[in-house]
DNA sequence: TGCCAGGCCGGGT
DNA sequence: ACCCGGCATGGC
C-alpha cells in the first residue's frame, strides 16, 4: 500500500472510531484565531475559561481588544495560563490587522496561503502551528496543522523520523492528500481526540490501544 | 499531589 | 545553527 492510502486508511479507522470532531471549537473567526494564540502549550479546558471572560465583557472586538489596557486583558485571559506573554501575543496579532487591514479579518484571510502565512508568521507571538491554525480553521484555507500529537501519532507509525522538523511533517502531510479544507479540518482534530485517548505520555505502549492503528516502536522514547 | 496541557521567544553557546 | 530556560493556570 503507498503512503497515500496508507493516510487516508489511518484517517479513516480514527473517523470510524472518534466520528466527526466539529473543529475549530470557536464561532467565528476572531475567536478562532484568538484561541489558536491562547492553546499554545496549554489545555483547551483553560482557553475556554479565558474565552468566556472575554465574551461576557463583549472583548471579541478587534477595536477593543486593540484599545484594551495589557493589564485588563491580562486579568481577563488569567486561566489560560502564561498571561503576560499571551497578551503580548493576542495585541501584537490583533493589532497587526488593526494597522494593517482596517480590523478587516476577511480582507486579511482574503490572499494566498502563503503570502497570509509569511504574515502571520511575522507576528511575534505566532509560530508555525499557531500560523496553520489560523489559516485552516478561521480563515478555512487547506493548509496542514502540525501539533505534537501529531508529532506523535505520525512517529508511531513510522510516517516520519524522530528529528524531523515542523515544516518535513507538514510537507509529508501535504504531499500525500489532497488539498482539502474539509480533510485536513477533521484529520488534524481526529489526531487530537487519538492523542489525548492514547499518546499520552505516560502510556508507552500504544497496542495497549482498544485501536489497532498504533505501531510499537521498540526505539521510541518510553516517555512519547 | 505532582505532572501535564493543541508553543514560542530570546539569550546563550 | 542548535539548545534551553522561562512563561502559569486549572484539572486529574
Amino acid at each position: 500500500m503507498n503512503t497515500a492510502k496508507k493516510l487516508m486508511a489511518h484517517y479513516e479507522t480514527m473517523l470510524k472510531s472518534f466520528s466527526h470532531q466539529h473543529w475549530w471549537p470557536g464561532d467565528t473567526p476572531l475567536e478562532i484565531m484568538i484561541g489558536a494564540v491562547l492553546t499554545q502549550n496549554t489545555n483547551w479546558k483553560n482557553v475556554e475559561l479565558a474565552i468566556n471572560n472575554l465574551k461576557r465583557e463583549n472583548l471579541l472586538d478587534i477595536e477593543k481588544l486593540v484599545k484594551i489596557p495589557p493589564t485588563d486583558l491580562a486579568q481577563l485571559i488569567k486561566p489560560a495560563g502564561y498571561f503576560t506573554v499571551k497578551t503580548k501575543r493576542l495585541q501584537n496579532l490583533i493589532r497587526f490587522v488593526w494597522q494593517n487591514y482596517k480590523g478587516d479579518l476577511g480582507r486579511f484571510f482574503d490572499q494566498s496561503i502563503g503570502s497570509l502565512r509569511e504574515e502571520l508568521l511575522s507576528v511575534s507571538g505566532v509560530g508555525p502551528e499557531t500560523a496553520d491554525d489560523i489559516i485552516l480553521y478561521a480563515a478555512q484555507k487547506p493548509t496542514f496543522v502540525v501539533d505534537a500529537y501529531t508529532y506523535r501519532i505520525a512517529l508511531r507509525h513510522h510516517f516520519i523520523a524522530q528529528e524531523d522538523d515542523y515544516q518535513t511533517i507538514k510537507d509529508f502531510f501535504e504531499s500525500n492528500l489532497p488539498a482539502d479544507v474539509h480533510l485536513y479540518n477533521e484529520y488534524h482534530a481526529l489526531l487530537v481526540a487519538a492523542g489525548k485517548n492514547f499518546c499520552k505520555r505516560k502510556i508507552p505502549l500504544c497496542d495497549q490501544c482498544p485501536l489497532n492503528i498504533y505501531d510499537h516502536n521498540p526505539n521510541l522514547p518510553e516517555e512519547f
